[in-house]
DNA sequence: TATCAAGGTGACAGTTGCGTCACTTTTAAA
DNA sequence: TTTAAAAGTGACGCAACTGTCACCTTGATA
């Protein structure tokens, strides 16, 4: 009873990333969505109100996949293998990261629905946050994490170094191993 | 023979540099700047043509400041001392590094001016990685840096770290000695 | 104190983005 | 084949940003 959509909601939440990675938060308009999706821009007001909801709903969708990923983090039983699989997951979806730091550029007063995602945003953070402290913890009383470091600083040093450019293109598995060094045992030599 | 002005060439950089901060590049506009200084937008179009003027001719300026501190780097002659101190002054101008970051963002087309700040800000870079990596070679055969590590990817480490954001709110002197026994040992215990 | 060059202003026109809406198109079910 | 719900379109009015310019203000100097 109804007409075919010319783009699935992947596709736009694909180009949705693209454009705010090319443009940042600010720079990002309905016109590129549009352009790049091949419809007009008012058809995207079908289903957004503006470009606030449109970021916010792509987010919150992607930190839940996110999160669905990264509980499966305690399948895995001792420390080694956790880190290990955390690095993994956070390797496969660095621009996420990177995205989420543009949250705190949009602002809550735009309507109903972007302030109830801001909180799920939140909320989310916050799951993600306490799993991965549980992570550190393990970590700390396997005695392979250094029990002076602050738990904050511990995860905040992992997320970091993973948005680390690799202007020089080194080779992926070269580029990750180093990482890992790294991450692990610093820069200096033991 | 002249009118004073209203504002110094230091606090515009100042105001640039905060607002670029708070909006970044796409969100940066000329009536910002001009309420926080006081001043008619109009004003500003005496001394640039558009934005990019401005943005381009403030990281000129600030990467040029970053340079002076950065070659006192040679008047330490061990690597330690040197390691120190550049933690030292990329700590003290963090923000900065997260506004180079802005430079891809900005069109080169715009005018001569713009498109001599671009290269010139191409240059300052060239010129700020050979000093760092021949840093990092004295690290290398002082043999205190880990030998398989790619220089750029230890460079990029350095610099990628300094951007932990401090959301616990850790003492200053706290976060600071963390950071760095992240980065020489990182976060394993030995 | 008259001059004038540099600083400063605000109004104007052009462009781009925003949000709405009356209208058209598609398509599956009646 | 008729119908109507969902999808899509593009033009319109509004708001914000851009760049220009004729004009005003200031203040050192002649």
């Amino acid at each position: 009873m109804a007409r075919e959509r010319k783009f699935t909601k992947k596709k736009l939440y694909q180009t949705t990333k693209e454009a705010l990675l090319e443009y940042s938060y600010a720079g990002f308009t309905f016109r590129i969505v549009a352009e790049r999706l091949h419809i007009a821009r008012g058809t995207l007001y079908k289903y957004y109100e503006n470009k606030d909801e449109l970021i916010t709903d792509y987010m919150v969708e992607e930190m839940n996949h996110f999160l669905n990923e990264l509980h499966k983090i305690n399948t895995y039983k001792n420390f080694e293998d956790q880190f290990d699989y955390l690095l993994y997951i956070i390797f496969k979806d660095r621009e996420i990261h990177q995205i989420r730091e543009m949250t705190y550029q949009i602002p809550t007063e735009i309507n109903e629905k972007v302030k109830a995602n801001k909180v799920q945003l939140d909320k989310q953070h916050q799951t993600m946050y306490a799993t991965l402290q549980h992570f550190v913890q393990l970590g700390k009383t396997e005695n392979l994490l250094n029990p002076t470091l602050p738990d904050s600083l511990i995860l905040g040093f992992i997320f970091q170094t993973i948005d680390i450019p690799n202007h020089a293109s080194i080779p992926y598995s070269q580029w990750v191993s180093s990482i890992k060094t790294m991450l692990t045992h610093g820069i200096f030599t033991n």
